[in-house]
RNA sequence: CGGGGUGUAGCUCAGCCUGGUAGAGUGCUUCGUUCGGGACGAAGAGGCCCGCAGUUCAAAUCUGCGCACCCCGACCA
């Protein structure tokens, strides 16, 4: 196998998965977000792969091929061509057609479960593919983390009620841990936004990592654990006072809640937070108590808004708000969004709507009404538990497999119906179940290696053993080589042989940095010791070995790992 | 899309401030010595200095405009 390996990494690859790739000599950069992967590097992938494909099919699920070409009339149907926005690869075929390059594949499975699922008795079903995926990130990175085109193992499961559903949900989610365990990358389920996507419940299989880029919030006691977008907490509960008469009063230069507690003594969590922004170009008015902050994903998911933004100043000032003293009191020609909190609390301090002035003792329902009440609090390290009296805490992480219970969205639009016991059509509930692949590649390696390099776990291993041969000219070497080389094969076992003429040096620490599981050196002193000499990658035990049970010896250290 | 940075040999980089026609290490080829943790010596090949336009007798170097790539943020099933 022609193998290229590299003393140094490029200096853009920052994370330790980036630069061993490169190194190691996994993947080329062909241009931002695009990977070659070599033939070495390919090994791995489809290792990767055949777990994932083992796996789902182990849990009922039917492997499939989509197009990654589609029609846009199918993305105008779901309606998600604008949704997507600019992430759609676009292009148009000879005949002026349109089409997209898929980045998902909801559109194109419910194109073609509307054509096989007619009955409840054709369900439950579920469906996957391992197929490629275009995205038109605005900002690909760190190596193989994200990229603009990517293999995704998507499953698509189809029942005739949500009952139904949890079963193929479970039954997807066991998968998952199985698939991510056999990859050794250890996985944390949390709670997750469903985004784009849409649907009910999602969560996400995390891999704790301080290079990843989500943020997870957890409770170290009662293990509730989820994605920063998504996570609720505790709220402090308010204040409880009966309602005095509302009160302007002068607050000379502030304009932040911090301003209003250290001028007028009162704690932050008396107060009312303003927040100004568009929502699918229509201006939104937020109000939230003033010791919480507004979590920009609930606050969309609320308003069914796609594009969800800061208000720039000009529209603050056309439309007559004074930041830093704004208040929902006496506002009009906007929709207020109101969190609960600043609507259970009694009293509270909110702007007057004038420069330097703010008004005390401002109670909803007598001095200002929310055209909506729904929890949009952002979750902070330090914050409450929702679901017990502990505390959650910060977490970095990446996300490599997420689960949705979809509903009906996309079986209403596409058309994926049946007909039920009782005679009447229904749409299908549908969830859907996504992998990276590269991704997961990445992680098994920021999961698993050292100083010198990578430490394949065996189920992912290019090779289960990396044999380096030294001073091949020998005979003794040379007939110990291939005594071995059939004993391997006897076994079953892939070797990598290293018969390279190179110093010794350079071929350990190439193996070390290829990280194959277990070492095999066939040399003179090692012949002279009494056989071959067996080293375990990962612990770096290392011993002698009679030729005739290095097979044996090899095929037990790797069912060690 | 905002902020920051980088484009010079296959790779990692120096040279740029102060303009004078291209360097190191590593990798590659050949020869010799070496042979258990990235050995040593010798000889060689290898560059449209990201592109375009200026300034200048002269541009890798100065100026302007692009492009590409990386990092942070926004964004992102």
């Amino acid at each position: 196998m022609l193998h290229k390996t590299f003393r140094e990494a490029p200096a853009e690859a920052d994370l330790p998965s980036h630069q061993l790739l490169i190194r190691a000599g996994l993947i080329q950069a062909l241009a931002a977000g695009l990977y070659c992967f070599t033939p070495f590097g390919w090994r791995v992938f489809r290792r990767i792969e055949n777990i994932i494909r083992e796996e789902m099919d182990r849990s009922g699920a039917q492997e499939v091929h989509l197009p990654a070409l589609h029609p846009i009339e199918l993305w105008k149907q779901s309606g998600r061509d604008q949704l997507m926005g600019l992430t759609l690869f676009r292009l148009t075929d000879r005949r002026e057609r349109g089409f997209a390059l898929g980045p998902t594949h909801e559109e194109v499975i419910s194109y073609l479960a509307s054509r096989t699922v007619q009955s409840y008795r054709d369900m439950p079903i579920t469906l996957y593919q391992i197929q490629t995926k275009f995205r038109d990130e605005t900002r690909p990175r760190g190596g193989l983390i994200r990229l603009r085109e990517f293999t995704m193992k998507d499953a698509y499961s189809f029942d005739a009620s949500w009952e139904a559903l949890d079963t193929s949900y479970d039954a997807a989610f066991e998968a998952y841990e199985r698939i991510f365990s056999r990859a050794g990358v250890p996985v944390m389920p949390v709670a997750a936004d469903s985004g784009a996507i849409g649907g009910k419940d999602s969560q996400e299989f995390i891999f704790i990592s301080d290079n990843g880029e989500d943020e997870i919030l957890i409770c170290g006691r009662c293990g509730y654990a989820a994605n920063s977008e998504k996570a609720d907490l505790r709220k402090p509960p308010p204040i409880a006072s009966d309602p005095r008469p509302i009160e302007k009063v002068p607050t000379p230069g502030a304009t932040a809640i911090s301003d209003l507690v250290e001028m007028l003594g009162v704690e932050a969590k008396q107060t009312a937070k303003a927040v100004f922004n568009v929502a699918d170009g229509k201006p939104v008015f937020v109000v939230i108590r003033g010791d919480l902050d507004v979590n920009e994903v609930k606050l969309k998911n609320v308003l069914k808004a796609n594009e969800l933004e800061a208000m720039d100043e000009s529209t603050v000032i056309s439309a007559g708000l004074v930041a830093g003293s704004a208040s929902a009191v006496g506002l009009r020609g906007m929709k207020v969004i109101a969190d609960p909190s600043a609507v259970e609390g009694a009293n509270l301090v909110a702007g007057a709507n004038e420069p330097d002035a703010h008004f005390l003792n401002v109670n909803h329902g007598r001095d200002w009404t929310a055209d909506l009440v729904a929890d949009i609090a952002l979750a902070r390290p330090g914050d409450g538990c929702p679901e017990c009296d502990s505390t959650l805490e910060s977490r970095r992480g990446m996300e490599m497999g997420h689960v949705f219970k979809l509903g009906t969205t996309y079986s209403e639009s596409m058309g994926v119906e049946f007909v039920d016991v009782d005679g009447s059509r229904k749409p299908a509930v549908m969830g859907c179940y996504g992998i990276g692949v590269e991704r997961l590649l990445a992680a098994v390696i920021e999961a698993n290696h050292d100083e010198d390099g990578i430490c394949w776990p065996a189920e992912v291993a290019p090779f289960d053993v990396h044999v380096v041969v030294l001073n091949q000219d020998e005979d003794a070497v040379a007939e110990s080589l291939s005594a071995l080389e059939s004993s391997l094969s006897d076994f079953g076992l892939n070797a990598l042989i290293d018969d390279r003429d190179e110093s010794p040096g350079v071929k350990f620490k190439d193996a070390d940095l290829m990280g194959i599981p277990v070492r095999l050196t066939v040399s003179p002193r090692a012949l002279g010791k009494g056989g071959l000499e067996i080293r375990d990658r990962t612990t770096r035990d290392q011993d002698i070995v009679p030729v005739k049970e290095a097979g044996t010896r090899a095929r037990d250290l790797l069912a060690q790992h």
